[in-house]
RNA sequence: GGCCCUAUCGUCUAAUGGUUAGGACAUCACCCUUUCACGGUGGUAAUCCGGGUUCGACUCCCGGUAGGGUCACCA
């Protein structure tokens, strides 16, 4: 049981990880579950300016929210608090003689004066790489380049290699920015005589115009996915989808699945631009599979302009919703629904110009047949059975148009039925009156 | 610029020497329909360029070109 797989996944709390850092998340997670391994949590904060709790916080959060559940949650590793572990790696270098302490004229006011750098041996490094194949590279244009700051402050390079070995890490998946990293720390695991674990370097995620994402180019804190009402199973099935493919038409995959079809193999060499729209399909194809119940549940916090204007009511409401899932892609497309008076005259009456209803001819005979309804059967498909007819005889558009602008007050809605339905019989009534009057 | 990586519809991708180059998103048309939306059907759309290798290249090789990464006392 000692070649068990164990990857991990090492951000750097210096700012809020956006898509292409939680895609490498999702590819360790996907690997090790696959593997029957485990996937661990790493914060690799030694840049102690820029490391910021709330960072690492938002990571935890955010990791927590997709689902990708780490092994060591009970004991996450900081790097700040491992400085003991790294000086022990960093004397023994310095006592071979493979390291030593370069003292140089500062360059500026931030630099030190004397820092600690790997002796390179310059030499070709060739490592094979899962996903790209064998990599050569030529280090002897790398220097002699810094591995920490002084015995207690070591750097990114050093922890690297020895946390992945003390971690017992067996595969390093990252990002591709890091393939030219690869072989400096190559070169620090042979002078430290330990093993280097497999390498996969995954390709980058872009921006619509071809160049790294960003703040700039739309890049999100997966937090802000979640608060924009993107549920966590789509944003794991479209960034799993996003550099790798099952080999087949399967498009919608739960966790488990994705865990079943996982295959390194399969992640693509180039970089692929980060698609909202396909995103956005993805989301309300999940959306479109919760039941009633949870759909409510999850739309609730968007429906706090209603609440607001006590017109909460939790019965109409869930007679709403499935109308408004058809026109919306997340839940936050709620808010702007009702930003934009689409949903408020299901709760009040509504104000239209009377030239929007085109034609009041019907609207008497209209009240007359919505009044001849049981009131216990008040029904879309009892309202529609008593009308269609009529309205087919008198040209529908004659009889539904106004019929439905009456009721909604606008030029675009659901169909009347559907809206006489919600609001009920004596308020259709009302409305279709009102609308005569005008 | 040096080094490294990559290259199939607008986008995500399938096809690992022989397919009418397939699917999804987006887009367009039609159907459904009083409008919007949903849904259904169908369509437009791609192998970066040039040389090889081969009976035969999206696929293999070389060269261009383009894009990306990296060249820190950041990670």
């Amino acid at each position: 049981m000692n070649n068990e797989v164990v990857t991990r996944f090492a951000p750097s709390p210096t700012g809020f990880l956006q898509a292409g850092n939680y895609r490498t998340a999702v590819f360790s997670y996907l690997f090790a579950r696959a593997n029957n391994g485990k996937f661990i949590l790493r914060i690799e904060d030694t840049d102690k300016g820029r490391s910021k709790k709330e960072y690492a916080d938002n990571i935890f959060e955010s990791l927590t929210w997709l689902g990708l559940d780490y092994d060591n949650a009970d004991n996450v590793p900081y790097q700040s608090k491992r400085t003991e572990i790294y000086k022990k790696y960093l004397q023994k270098l310095l006592d071979e003689n493979k390291a030593y302490v370069s003292k140089e004229e500062i360059r500026n006011e931030r630099d030190r004066p004397e820092v600690i750098r790997f002796r390179n041996s310059n030499k070709k490094v060739t490592f094979h790489d899962l996903v790209r194949g064998e990599i050569t590279i030529d280090t002897s244009d790398l220097g002699d380049f810094v591995i920490a700051k002084g015995i207690d402050e070591p750097m990114f390079h050093l922890t690297v290699v020895i946390d992945d070995y003390e971690m017992k890490i067996t595969h390093v998946i990252r990002g591709e920015d890091h393939i030219s990293n690869t072989p400096r720390q190559i070169l620090i695991q042979e002078a430290l005589d330990i093993p280097a674990p497999f390498y996969a370097h995954l390709p980058l995620i872009l921006a619509p115009d071809r160049t790294k994402l960003s703040k700039r180019k739309g890049a999100l804190a997966m937090t802000e996915y979640r608060d924009r009402g993107f549920l966590p199973e789509a944003l794991l099935n479209y960034l799993a989808m996003l550099g790798w493919n099952p080999g087949t038409n399967q498009e919608l995959f739960s966790g488990e699945e994705l865990i079943k079809a996982f295959d390194l193999a399969k992640v693509q060499k180039s970089a692929a631009i980060f698609n909202q729209e396909k995103l956005d399909w993805y989301n309300h194809e999940y959306l479109k599979r919760l039941s009633p119940d949870e759909f409510f549940e999850k739309a609730k916090p968007f429906l706090a302009d209603l609440e607001q204007l006590d017109r909460y009511d939790q019965d109409k409401m869930k007679k709403i919703l499935p109308l408004v899932l058809e026109r919306i892609n997340k839940l936050g497309d709620i808010q702007e629904m009702i930003e934009r008076q689409e949903l408020q005259y299901f709760f009040a009456p509504p104000l239209y110009p009377k030239e929007l209803l085109k034609n009041q001819g019907y609207l008497n005979d209209l009240i007359r047949l919505v009044g001849e309804i049981d009131a216990n059967n008040f029904t879309a498909e009892t309202v529609k059975a008593i009308i269609w007819d009529f309205a087919s005889e008198r040209g529908r558009g004659n009889v539904l148009w106004p019929m439905r602008v009456a009721l909604s007050g606008l030029a675009k809605s659901p169909d009347p039925f559907i809206i006489a339905s919600i609001i009920g019989q004596a308020e259709t009534i009302k409305r279709l009156t009102n609308a005569a009057n005008l």
